[in-house]
DNA sequence: CGACTTTCAGAAAGATTTGCTGTCACTGAG
DNA sequence: CTCAGTGACAGCAAATCTTTCTGAAAGTCG
């Protein structure tokens, strides 16, 4: 037997992912009637994309605001030293705050930027302690504390199939 | 009549955010059990949340790989002016570009921090003269392109009660 | 104390999920 | 060309879930 292929997206797979990233909760049924298919097929498509893991998960969208999580920080870091040992140690700290949304390694002036959701500004102080400042590489660290989240969209563009011919999972 | 007071989350509405959270398509039999209440309080409950904004929505997780959005880059922007006026034509230009996935007003060097997936470098070059080189107002701009994502987490960490006592809604 | 409010559990009706079956269209081998 | 074999689909039905209704228990305020 051959291992399942996976086959690239079609229209209405690509329907299925928007709808559903604009509403995790809706009912097959209700997702079904909008991309037009019956219950089955459209169950067994999301099944068959949470498979392969082009869905990774199905996460509420929680207000910051009443979860002692309303200061928004970005921080840029650079270490010393760009031994693997260094970065481990630096993203094991990281991994364990969960203060610390995003953290992505980075090309140009720094090595790191640093996406924080903390309570106010004494808990930033604590968290820049804790994580950056006890670790033995971080040369230089510069943050940026935002005073207005213009927009906030976890969503990815999903492209319409036209504009999506010749792309294949791989 | 007056309006129904906001009330301060307790722990079961917090177990209930963090569960939601974890997974967004739980069956509120589930979820029910999970936070030890029945269904019906669990539903009240939930609804609650949502109509008082501590829920914002539910969101698949979709993996960038399969979408065309691989490309990560953080990019910052100053401004020439603080005029209002070019404020809000950058941010009417940024809430157009789908592929902006976040903006913020920071303070600090720089006025503005932006999140973008994209295809490639290819469109990086677009966007950047689609939204950014094309406005007036753009003093300097630079860009960090994530060669690595060691976390993203969208999830906000709800905290324990015990971490929690005196926060009200507002 | 007594009325009122809030929160809860249980039951029941309605809706959804999910597995089963069969049909249709397409494909490749003979 | 013909005929399995395969994949995707719709319809159906049983199990499960959602959601409304009802009433009980606990707390609040006069």
């Amino acid at each position: 037997m051959k291992a399942s292929k996976p086959r690239a997206l079609d229209r209405i797979d690509l329907k299925i992912l928007a709808c559903l990233q604009d509403n995790a909760r809706i009912s097959y049924v209700d997702l079904a009637n909008q991309v037009g298919l019956s219950t089955t097929p459209c169950l067994e498509r999301v099944k068959r994309l949470e498979r392969n893991g082009v869905i990774k998960g199905y996460k509420a969208l929680l207000n910051p605001k009443y979860l002692r999580a309303n200061l928004l920080v970005f921080v840029e870091i650079s270490l010393e030293t760009q031994s693997s040992a260094v970065f481990d140690e630096f993203r094991r700290a990281v991994s364990k705050q969960p203060q610390i949304q995003e953290c992505h390694l980075v090309s140009g002036q720094f090595d790191y930027i640093l996406k924080c959701r903390i309570p106010e500004m004494s808990a930033y102080r604590q968290l820049l302690e804790d994580v950056v400042l006890t670790l033995p590489g971080v040369k230089e660290s510069k943050s940026y504390v935002v005073m207005e989240e213009v927009k906030e969209d976890a969503s990815i563009y999903v492209p319409e199939l036209n504009e999506f011919d010749e792309h294949q999972l791989t």
